[in-house]
DNA sequence: CTGTTGCTTGACACGGTGTCAATTGACATA
DNA sequence: TATGTCAATTGACACCGTGTCAAGCAACAG
């Protein structure tokens, strides 16, 4: 398709991935990457500058594949903001764990490198989008709960979603993504749906 | 007081939480916190056995100073399950930043480094103990919301005081405390207790 | 005067990232 | 068939941060 597509560069992505997924985002090396792709590890180097823009370039690649902003579409289809609020925890919910791996590498990263954190924050804008519709739509039905502002609303259903949560609960608390998901749904409805 | 306490020990242990707390627990290399204690790097190693160890050490010296503990008895006066809910994200929501430093630094280290984890999971242990003492005075009281088990609200109600989701809330979304605490008591009523 | 204690200095090993130069093998084109 | 180009290989090396080691030094105690 684009002008990138080399068969190497694309065995480097789905090795990266793989290999993110796996080890859970964490203590992988440019070596076993490249072992991983079936080539030597300076080749890597010859698609990617840095281990920065390889994980960037992976996030991008795996967010193509996976594609957040089509499962988001759904939500246009939601009767009512409620319904909205449904939809989101459910797309939201059951796509965390695709991607796992690849986003905790990313979180870490972000922490020291301002390229993954700008990058980062670009790929969860759409997140960020969907939240904001949900809190305008809840709040034109006048169902938006007493206390919250369009805008703090945003930022708190935004921070509700994020993968770091996600992680405590499953990882370490030993919750299964349908628990997740169900008891997200009944924190948000309760948390921000007027029931009159 | 205990048998370590040499004034060197001290020295270091005040220069990294001091070093922590300016750069957000990040980026704060051996050399850097021995040159703040006005040692030798070697120095720093006749005091700690690694990097892992020092930081252990530094929360715990914090954790002491500051005294998560003594602060949450407060919560032993509330007369309610909801104004313990109240006095519970007063006490943590102001405490955060106080130890903001440290604190990321330390979950910095717990994805790499299992001896980081454990400790740091027993330093939230008192915080988790709290929680549950919340929930289960509020379930007492037939005011927990329905839908929550005991154990459910309480792993919820830990992870809605989690540092990361202070993090974002403040350093991403630029909200002061005060507008982090008023916001997260209003969602932890609304979610967890029951309006007759 | 001797030992011990706490610290210094300087050198070094290791692991991971990133760089560089020389080489090879495949393929296209003249 | 000769030539040039492109992608990849090999091996060496620099840089950084952590952690180790050995030798030395200054102060203080018996």
């Amino acid at each position: 398709m684009s002008r990138k597509d080399s068969s190497t560069r694309t065995k480097i992505l789905d090795a990266t991935w793989k290999l993110m997924e796996q080890s859970r985002g964490q203590g992988v090396r440019m070596s076993d990457i490249a072992k991983a792709a079936g080539i030597s590890r300076q080749a890597v180097y010859l698609h990617f500058e840095t281990r920065t823009d390889l994980m960037i370039a992976t996030v991008q690649y795996v967010d193509e594949i996976k594609g957040l902003d089509e499962r988001l579409q759904v939500l246009e289809t939601a009767s009512s903001g409620a319904a909205l609020l449904d939809a989101l925890a459910d797309v939201w919910g059951n796509y965390i764990p695709e991607i796992y791996g690849i986003a905790k590498a990313m979180l870490v990263m972000r922490d020291e490198d301002e390229a993954s954190a700008a990058a980062w924050t670009g790929c969860m804008s759409c997140l960020r989008d969907a939240c904001e519709q949900v809190v305008k739509r809840l709040k034109r039905e006048g169902l938006l709960a007493k206390g919250w502002g369009a805008e703090a609303a945003t930022d708190m259903l935004f921070n509700q979603l994020s993968i770091h949560n996600w992680e405590q609960l499953t990882i370490e608390s030993g919750w299964s993504t349908a628990r997740y998901v169900k008891h997200l749904k009944l924190l948000l409805h309760r948390t921000f749906v007027d029931e009159g």
